[in-house]
DNA sequence: ATGTCTCGAATGTCGAGA
């Protein structure tokens, strides 16, 4: 079973770009984001076309997750827990029946954080958007503990808007202020790793250079300068599952693509 | 040194978000 993560920047701007890449990689279920788009306007029909189930949890203009899958989906969930006042469509569950094992898939697509606001005494600034990335993380290490103690094979994996370790990006030193990559960001993300989860790409990729998003401005791409935010944490039960992985960083070069590039993993399911 | 793209509202351009 091949899974991928897909930040797509807009369902309509990329609707050839992204039927191209389902076409040649054939991943069983993808996890997007960024559909930019709410539930009724999404094109389902040209995913159900290509034998894809289709699950989308939208809003107008900003953010939008889903999934598509070729293996049928039970338990759909909506939303992270942890806070009702939440607006902000920014996660999707779903079970996939595998023929041997079942696997819980969460698609996420993580508060970027920017601008960065601080009190002096260096605590985020409260209702800002560095603020609401901290939180956002403390309920996602919440949904992740309660992953783990299922003792089952379960994935949490999308666009998390951080990058992790300076290998992860082609230029650190330009970002040391960024939301992406501020100590408290990384902190966040460690204190979810570390419960317990395989995070598949370092494990198997280890050397630096991988990146999975290259930012439109000031020719990104053709200088590689890129950065490593789209990942996927995997229970240990998941992990077991994998055999192979890898990041399909060519498509960013083709016409009209997406500022992020899929990420995949195949899985003995 | 500069450099982009998407969406939506309001029009034929702009602001917000990334």
């Amino acid at each position: 079973m091949k899974l991928a993560t897909f930040n797509i920047n807009g369902i309509k701007a990329r609707i050839k770009a992204l039927g191209d890449w389902l076409d040649e990689a054939q991943p069983d279920v993808v996890v997007l984001q960024e559909i930019k788009s709410v539930d009724e306007g999404f094109p389902r029909e040209m995913f159900e076309e290509r034998g894809y189930q289709v699950e989308t949890h939208g809003q107008k203009s900003f953010n939008g997750v889903a999934i598509l899958s070729k293996l049928p989906l039970e338990d759909v969930t909506r939303g992270l827990p942890g806070d009702e006042s939440d607006e902000q469509a920014r996660w999707i569950e779903a079970t996939v029946v595998g023929d041997r094992t079942a696997l819980r898939i969460c698609g996420l697509y993580l508060p970027n954080g920017n601008p960065v606001e601080l009190e002096a005494d260096g605590t985020p600034v409260a209702g800002g958007k560095y603020a609401y990335k901290l939180a956002w993380m403390a309920r996602l290490k919440t949904r992740a503990e309660a992953l783990l103690a299922a003792e089952e094979p379960a994935v949490m994996l999308g666009d998390y808007n951080i990058i992790p370790q300076e290998e992860d990006a082609a230029n650190p030193e330009k970002w040391r202020e960024d939301a992406l990559f501020r100590p408290e960001s990384r902190a966040a993300w460690r204190a979810v790793v570390n419960l317990g989860f395989t995070e598949i790409i370092r494990t198997r990729m280890p050397a630096p250079g991988h990146y999975t998003f290259w930012d439109y401005q000031a020719g990104a791409w053709n200088k590689n300068d890129g950065i490593r935010i789209d990942h996927m944490l995997m229970t240990p039960q998941c992990a077991d599952l994998v055999t192979d992985c890898g990041i399909d960083a060519g498509i960013r070069g083709r016409e009209k693509p997406s500022d992020h590039v899929p990420v995949w993993v195949d899985l003995a399911l």
